[in-house]
DNA sequence: GATTTACTTGAAAACGTTTTCAATTTGCTG
DNA sequence: CAGCAAATTGAAAACGTTTTCAAGTAAATC
């Protein structure tokens, strides 16, 4: 049935040398005879030899895969990183086992579980919250993980991401520059701390700066979809927000389309900033003004940093953060 | 370093039994007293033991990992598709290595022997255009293949798709119903069969139903990006259509934008079709009307389709037809 | 209670590489 | 051309499982 599978030890048999010598041959190393080299190459075209990268893994305890773990990659947020990362592990060699874990807990400590028992060289993480538990089962392994577009209060792993405080701080402090007196802050969960922790800090350091006191009615705590951006037009009248700073672009366009729907004009009437710079702020209508960040960067940087760590290199600083930029489109003033 | 890693040697030693009798525990074989097995399980959670699915990967021959190639994650059609496939493959217990080939035929070739290097058990392919070299390395392997939202002129290979002819003719025909006499045909490149082939087939149908003579200037080949929808609009009007049958979602997006920015309205003055229904369509406005597809279950199916093969059970039919339908919206009058 | 039969177990051989170490060649030096 | 260093090679032991086969043990039959 599978007789088809030549094994190193075939190419040796047929090229009169040993396994050893075929190895280093497939491997590239120098300490082999020319000659030699090409007697072996010739075999293995001819018998069409492909290495078992599987058996090449348990003898040399590197699998050259990496785990992804993603919360969905149907969002584009993650999907722009996703994809950072694959170009820059195809260009060191590696391959990527990507899994989503749906923001679920449970579901990544499972699947980070897995991954390690695959035996990958290394991860990257995407996530929201880091969990004790999960953080817990980080420390546990020896394999290196980096975090990409993913905040760790601790500041213990790996990580590539923007400033997120002060850009929120920002772009909220233009908004009340330009006159907006009520500003909502429109997130995802707060236990997130992404959002909990930075972009609402950053929220709420403008508001300090410019003396407009806190105040919790203007923040919208919501899980992040365009549906649930869609039906928030009256509950944001009723605070009589004249402008939201949005956490995550498809929530936004549900904003702005709620608003349209409901004969508010945006910017006009109301304008909105959204933070995750995806291509979506280009297609709507009004576009989307928003903070910039380089997502492909982000996870490339987080992949290079990776590699890096899976060979022990020295690297200058763990924890990187990206520059990010504002970007006014059509949705604000 | 590594003085952590538990073998299964490990455990048998300390629970005093074979190595054979831990790897029956661990694989949940029937074949083993209760007494042995909580013995054994005990010491596992002891040790903190964890199977190496590398070596097991070569004392089996299996993986549990499947291949999947896909132009780019970064588009939302695929993303859904991948997402659709992950699900399915995580209920099978399978991790998906995941590769971007941006539709280039010489990546699909490199990273589909990297996928068999790995040992991959299946794969699941989606791109559009299946090259002669291509459909050869897919013939030399023995690992199944399959594809998703992908056409293969020849139908040797196992795929999910929906009737892409049937489909775009019949949106066509109720844009000719409706009064159009000159619908403009925009799709991505047509020597990739899904649009040259099938799609394009289906239109030229329609015109010929309603009699229609097909006149090629109303067929725009494109490379399905929104940016180039985005200009499209002064050739369109060139050719006086009043109506487009659109082959990609942000394509029709770039197309509607484009429209609208020149004050020409969707759908009074010009009416749009789109053909994926990812959720870009309800994101946009005017919201797009869309031959529907079952993103999501084209991948899942697919993968099931897929450990299906794996496992070398019958299967029923292995080129499936997923059902499409038509969702009005507000881009159609 | 002697056989048979059905369960449980263990020993050891795969699986296809990498890698270490020693042996063998080769190339220089003087 | 002896003597030694450097360059090439090969033998065999890992790597951590699964799996086959035979052996041992408990249960069942008459």
């Amino acid at each position: 049935m599978d007789k088809q599978t030549v094994t190193i030890y075939d190419v040796a048999r047929e090229a009169s040398v040993s396994m050893a010598t075929v190895s280093r041959v497939v491997n590239g190393n120098a300490n082999v005879k020319p000659a030699t080299r090409k007697k072996v190459l010739d075999v293995i075209e001819k018998l069409d030899y492909r290495p078992n990268a599987v058996a090449r893994g348990l003898a040399s305890k590197k699998t050259t895969t990496v785990g992804v773990i993603v919360p969905d990659v149907t969002n584009m947020y993650f999907a722009s990183l996703a994809r950072g990362i694959d170009d820059v592990a195809t260009m060191y060699k590696y391959n990527i086992i990507l899994t989503n874990s749906d923001s679920n807990s449970e579901k990544e400590i499972k699947v980070l579980n897995t991954l390690l028992s695959k035996q990958v060289d290394g991860i990257v993480f995407m996530g929201n919250e880091i969990t004790d538990k999960l953080r817990e089962e980080f420390k546990r392994t020896k394999t290196p993980i980096v975090l990409a577009g993913s905040v760790d209060d601790e500041g213990t792993d790996p990580s590539v991401n923007i400033d997120y405080v002060a850009a929120v701080q920002e772009e909220v402090k233009n908004l009340i520059d330009r006159g907006n007196k009520r500003v909502a802050f429109v997130c995802g969960p707060l236990n997130q701390s992404i959002n909990g922790k930075y972009r609402l800090k950053g929220y709420k350091q403008a508001l300090k700066s410019a003396g407009i006191p806190y105040d919790d009615k203007l923040v919208f705590e919501t899980d992040d979809t365009y549906k649930t951006g869609t039906l928030l037009q009256p509950a944001l009248m009723a605070v009589n927000a004249t402008a939201a700073m949005v956490t995550d672009d498809e929530l936004a366009a549900g904003i702005m389309n709620g608003m349209s729907d409901a004969d508010i004009s945006v910017p006009n009437d109301f304008e909105v900033i959204t933070s995750n710079d995806t291509k979506l702020t280009e297609m709507v209508r009004p576009k989307m003004s928003s903070i910039t960040q380089p997502l492909y960067d982000i996870g490339a940087v987080a992949m290079r940093l990776l590699t890096k760590l899976m060979n022990n290199e020295p690297v200058e600083e763990k924890n990187v953060l990206l520059p990010y930029g504002l970007m006014k489109r059509e949705s604000t003033k």
